[in-house]
Parts: C-alpha cells; structure tokens; sequence
DNA sequence: ATGAAAGCGCTAACAG
DNA sequence: CTGTTAGCGCTTTCAT
C-alpha cells in the first residue's frame, strides 16, 4: 500500500539512474535524447534501469540547457466553442510529435500581455496566442525572442507568423446573404474594444466589411456594441429585437449569436421574425435546434495549420514571416428566414 | 522598430539585474521574493532596474531550487462545457493568488496518466486532473509526489484529495422525476469504460443508481453505452429512439445529452415523444432552444472548490487527505415532459 | 564510444 | 542588511 502520505518521495535523477547502471550521467542523457555516440548494449543497459527506476527527465532541468518540447497556446476565453476546436485542431497534429502542449487560459479584458509573459518565462518552444488586445510592438519583440504564430491578427508582422480567416469576405458573405433573403433592415452586433486597436481586429473588420456592404447597397446600418460575454450579448439583442426596428442581426461570432437566439426565444420570437447569423461555425451552429445561418473559418484547421507554422520555425528553423488567410465559407442554416413585416 | 528577426535577443537573468544594479544576486532575489532582510533603498534601487531591463525570473530556473507557482489542471476533454465550467471556477479563485494554472488537455482513451506524468515532470506546485480511467494505486504514488485533487473519484485515496458530487443521488433525481411525469420505459445512455474501473467512476455510479431506482419501482432498465464522442453519442441515442420501446432517456452527461436531442429532431421527433435528461446543468442546457431538464453538480463552484483545497495543501502544508461531497440539484425544463403514447 | 566537467539561472544557507 | 557560495538536474563541449 501506500507510504504514509506527507513523506513526499523523491524522484529518481539522472544521476540515480547513471549510478545504477554504472555509467555516466552523459551517456544517459544521450540515450533519452536518442543522440548518436551510444553502443546498442549501453542503450539497452541505460533503458532497463531507466525502466527499472521508472526515470522521467525533469522538465525544467532540461529547459536550463536545451528544449522544453513544450507549445504554449494562449486561449482568451475557454467557454467559447470555436477556441477549443482550435485547440483541438492544434492537439491533434502535435500528436506523435515529442511536443506537449500547455493551454493558457485569458484573463480578461486587456491583460492578455500577462499570460503571453508567464508563457515565456516557462521558455516554451514556442506559442500559439489569440491576443486581439496587444500591441504590435509589444508582440515584435516577443517574437524575437521566441517562435510564435499569432491567430485572428491582420498586421504584416516581422517577427511572428499570421494565421487569420479573410474576416472582410466573411462579413460581406453574410450581409450579402441577409441582402439576397430580402432583408433591408440589418443590425450588427460587435464586440467592443479599444479604438487604437479595434481597425485592426476580426471584429473591427467585420464591422468594417458590413458598413461597406450595407451602404453599397443603399442601406443603413444599426451597430451595437456589447461586451465580450453571454449576459452582456443578450442584453444587446434582446434590445435590438425589443426595438422593433429591424428584421436581421449579423452577429460577431456564435457565442453571442446563440445568446441573441436565447432572446429571441425569450421574447417569444424565432428567427422567422427576426434573422440571425453569426460568425465561426461552432459544433453547435449546425444543431437543429440552434441551426444557425454561419460564416466558416474552419477552426480545427487553422489550429493544425498554426502548429504546422510554428514547427516550421521551431524544428525547420524558419526565421521570416508567413501570413496564412483561410477563406471563408459561408454556411446557410434556418436562421436566415426572409424577413416578415416588420413589427411595428 | 525591431531588429531583424532571427537574432533572438537574450532575455536578461538575474545577473545581468545585479551586475546593473551593483548589488548580489541575492538581493535581487530576496525582492523579487519579497523575502525579508532588504533595505527600502536596496529594493528601489533593484526594482528600479528591475522594471527598466524589463527582468522576469524564469520559471525553469527557478524551480531547480524552490516552487515553480504553477497549478496544473488535466481536463479529458475540451470540447464539454461542464469541464470549461470547471476550468473558470479554479481560474476565478486563483485570480489575485502567485499562482499561474496551466491546462493539460486529455490525449484521449486510456492515456490520462501520460498527461500526470507531463504535468509532474514539469514540476507544478500542485495539480488538479479528472482521470476517471488511471488506476488509484498509481495515483496514490503520484500523490506521495505532488499535491494533488481529483475530480470524480469515489475513492477514499489517502495521499490525495476528491471531490465529487454524489452521482448516486443525481442519477436518482433524474430517474425519479422521470417515473414521476409517468414514464415506464426509461433508457440509460452511458459511456462505457473498463471493467475494472467502471463501478468506481461517475457514470458507473450514475448507471447502478439508475438500475436501482428502476428495480426499485418494478421498472425494466434499458441500458445502451456509447464512447465519449458526439458522433458515437448521436448514433446510440438515435439507435435507442428509433426502436420506439422507451418514452425517456437519462443520459450519463448533458453534451451527450445534447446529442441525443440532435437525433431526436433529424427523426422528426421532439422531447413530447422522447423525454431527455443529462447530467452536469452546462449553461447551454438553460438555453430555450435546448430546454434540457438536467441535474446540476455545480461545476464552477467545484472548480473553486478543487484550489481552495489544492491551496490548503500547497500554501497550508496539510497533508491528511480530504474528500469532499457536493449535493447535485435536479433542474426541470421542457425536455421532460409526461410521456406520450408508445410510437409502436 | 564513453566520461569528466562546466554551466544554464535561480534559491538558500551561511558569513561578514 | 548584504554578499559569497553551493548546488538543483540536466545538456554539452571536450578529452580520453
């Protein structure tokens, strides 16, 4: 049975493995590294006793001269669909890899420079990072200092790769979809930031893509704003609905749009009264209860592809630029009814 | 702007702080500890050069010799808002607190004592993992090693913490409300796990109460089992619902729960001829469109609940083992209504 | 092919 | 109150 608890064990070193196969703690180290230079009858001596000894290597040990093997990815908010199929988009090409990567959740609003700092004082290989709310500066010089691939960031940076869906053709697909249904009245809901940053964000460029579209058209727009979270999502859009003044809401992302339905609902309606889309394609978008009208960024794929990036500047050695842009698609479901009269 | 990418920049260690600040080493490590025996001119003079060279202690480095600040969490899968649920209750509580969590993202099936071992190997302070498919005996020596909670476990582990709600109960909540709205031929849909472990785990305790309840009122239990996948999910419960003997089912969890709603409405049906009922109260459970009755178990506040008692550990140096119970409410919605007539 | 030794950046005794 | 010193467990030249 167990020892009493409290009297932590220690775990076994390199050294507790070198002593007992009687040899050096160099010719261990080479052969948990599969490094050349080792006889096949010291290999297998090592690995018996490291087996016999159930010998792990320490991480930070081996971080203080060489690799961590391990991908941070920085992730702003865990409750929302679309970053967790990134996450596992990313999970699933690592595997077979020797990498093993770390999630770290946001914190909220704008500390999202902290967690990217805690990342790189574990001195990752490298990291995946959704930080909307950092400046570009800021991230160049992290970038010099460690492998990274920044997702959903529209600057042509130097240091780090890109990796961002076409957010202006994904809006204009779904405004121009809500145009062809026969809407006229269409309000957008966004997500608000910092006006330095905003232009430069996939929502500032939706929003930016659905004025365009809107007043090609000859339309107005009606743009509210809320803050990154479900009750402040549905507080928008039950007012937006409440108003009466529109037939159609294009909604940031689907997080939110699914909070916009839930008001909807709330207030007895469906999306015959009032069209919804969204943005992203989350699992529960093609839901038949939910059956979200969305616009596609393929999010398990940009998190395989961001892995793939990031490998190629950590194993490959890459040490300029790539900016990836995924296409959008556009995906029609039962929320994008044409328009019924107006309510009032 | 930044230099040419490619010469990573070195990051500044204590030394260079010293050697910039005329002072030891130690000094700079005793404020940045906040450890006593520095003068008020000695730490302004460090924290001064401290912010001006822009120093972060690595972590690395510094848990060769003390504590590395670092909470690991193991989550099986990121995809089940009821862990993400969790996630931010352990998140909220550690706001504020030295400690930084990093999660470990399950690698699926039988592999939950790869990603321990990975979370022990990078040496975190403490960790927190819901790994119902790893032997105790393994995990009462990884115990011995690192502080440690578990979520889900029923047993009473002696070097480890638990936390759980009780299953028993909740299953019974379910059923028991189902017999009470008039159902007779209630399904259990569950997930399937080894032999071995399964009467231990939250579902093979769901599943006992279950069979229970049922033979307790006379009822003749319907059990189907599936794999912890959407699509297995959908096909079992599709499967289930084709076979028109049941009016409910009680699925082991609500994201599987969720799934099984799917099937229902790609057969053309709704919860008036097959009642659902899940396990966990995840938000989107409350949505209108979802309306899925379900037993809570509180998962943020078992996450803040899982540091408190990770940091009574930790920070508080206990070392006798503490299993917490959290009482599962019943949450009626729509997806419960009284039973229709058989389909055949 | 093998091993000895230096050192990564920190913390913790211990001296002064 | 401050500085010196000895490691923590690895990787990596560099001899042998």
């Amino acid at each position: 049975m167990a020892q009493p608890s409290g009297e932590a064990r220690r775990r076994p070193s390199m050294d507790d493995v070198a002593r007992a196969a009687g040899v050096s703690k160099a010719a261990v180290s080479k052969v948990i590294r599969h490094a050349y230079g080792v006889s096949p009858e010291m290999r297998d001596r090592v690995e018996r006793t490291i087996a016999e000894l159930e010998y792990r290597p320490r991480v930070a040990a081996r971080v203080m001269r060489g690799q961590s093997f391990t991908i941070g990815v920085e992730i702003p908010n865990l409750g929302n669909e679309f970053f967790t199929e990134v996450m596992a988009g990313a999970s699933s090409k690592l595997r077979g890899s020797p990498y093993q990567m770390i999630i770290a959740p946001g914190l909220g609003d704008g500390r999202g420079a902290q967690v990217l700092e805690s990342l790189s004082d574990r001195q990752v290989d490298g990291m995946i990072a959704i930080s909307p709310g950092v400046s570009s500066e800021w991230l160049e010089r992290l970038g010099e200092e460690i492998p990274m691939v920044m997702l959903g960031r529209h600057d042509r940076a130097i240091s780090y790769d890109t990796l961002t869906n076409d957010d202006a053709l994904g809006a204009e697909l779904a405004v121009s979809h809500l145009i062809e249904r026969g809407h006229q009245r269409i309000a957008h809901l966004t997500i608000s930031s910092d006006e330095e940053s905003w232009p430069r964000t996939p929502h500032g460029i939706r929003h930016r893509a659905y004025i365009d579209t809107l007043e090609a058209r000859g339309l107005t727009p009606v743009v509210s704003t809320c803050e990154y979270s479900s009750a402040s999502a549905y507080a928008a859009g039950r007012e937006l609905i409440a108003s009466g003044q529109i037939t159609a809401i294009f909604v940031g992302n689907d997080a939110l749009a699914i909070e916009v339905l839930r008001a909807l609902a709330d207030l007895d309606l469906t999306t015959d009264s009032v069209a919804v889309v969204g943005y992203d394609d989350i699992p529960l978008a093609s839901h038949p209860r939910i059956s979200l009208t969305t616009v596609s960024q393929f999010g398990r794929h940009m998190g395989a592809l961001a892995i793939e990036l990031l490998l190629e500047r950590i194993v490959g050695g890459r040490t300029d630029s790539r900016h990836e842009v995924v296409t959008p698609e556009l995906r029609m479901r039962a929320s994008s009814a044409a328009p019924a009269p107006l309510l009032n």
